[in-house]
DNA sequence: CTCACTAATGCAACAATGTTGCAATAATAA
DNA sequence: TTATTATTGCAACATTGTTGCATTAGTGAG
């Protein structure tokens, strides 16, 4: 199936490319005041993923954050890293530091989701 | 506010108490087949997280989990340990890895939520 | 034990997030 | 230019969770 090139896909992109931090489907939505339908931003964002363009993240707070894969590869993609969502400016981003689990004998991990939220420089009390 | 002891309550914590794992709503409505209301059972949860008797813990797979809180002292409670979500057995369990996560400078951490999916020793592939 | 107070419950309605079916639209390649 | 079919928009639906409100039932006082 091979993929077409839309504006609702290309402003999804250009946004999630200039964006410091990971979104949400809502926020894109907003962003986009209606150029784009709900259901459609859903679905390009599931592309990207499928696409290995971005990964979901799921909040604590119920939603999914959309990343850019940035240090990825092709065919092996890494993202077990940390992500922090500021409950004040709901900033949500992907952390440097890597998630080190050490888990008991006979599991395997095939994922992994890990948020610290709290407050962010700008937003510190 | 004063609280009471009720059939609903009494069964949830029992349930709780003998599970191995973390429980979710839908999971108690099943093994209570009809014995509480859907809305029953958030309450009681819900009620049981304020009284420190349990914590939450949101996972990827959009439910809330809820679990004994054990090493928890009475105005203590520290939840910063790694969960376990088997894919193929749904079992959740809070694992004995505390979470240790260093963040940006001036980021300060109020909360953590930190899973990993995989395979239990069980359900080893 | 009886009673009054009100915490807890059940039901209906709602909210938020996300998915699916289907007809209409529009990229793309021939 | 045209045919093919990926993508979109809309309506409907699913799931998880909360809220309002009338009813039920713990609990402590008398
Ligand atoms: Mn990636
Ligand atoms: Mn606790
Ligand atoms: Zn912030
Ligand atoms: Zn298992």
């Amino acid at each position: 199936m091979k993929r077409r090139n839309t504006p609702a896909q290309q402003a999804i992109l250009a946004m999630l490319k200039s964006s410091p931090s990971a979104l949400s489907q809502d926020m894109i939505e907003q962003q986009l005041k209606g150029e784009a339908d709900r259901v459609t931003i859903y679905r390009v964002l599931n592309r990207f993923c499928e696409d290995g363009l971005t990964h979901r993240i799921v909040s604590d707070d119920g939603k999914s954050y959309f990343a850019l894969c940035k240090k990825c590869e092709k065919h092996h993609h890494a993202h077990d890293h940390f992500h922090f969502r500021c409950v004040h400016c709901q900033k949500v981003e992907c952390l440097e530091e890597e998630v080190k689990a050490s888990l008991p004998a006979g599991y395997s991990a095939l994922n992994v989701n890990c948020w610290v939220s709290g407050y962010c420089a700008e937003c510190r009390v």
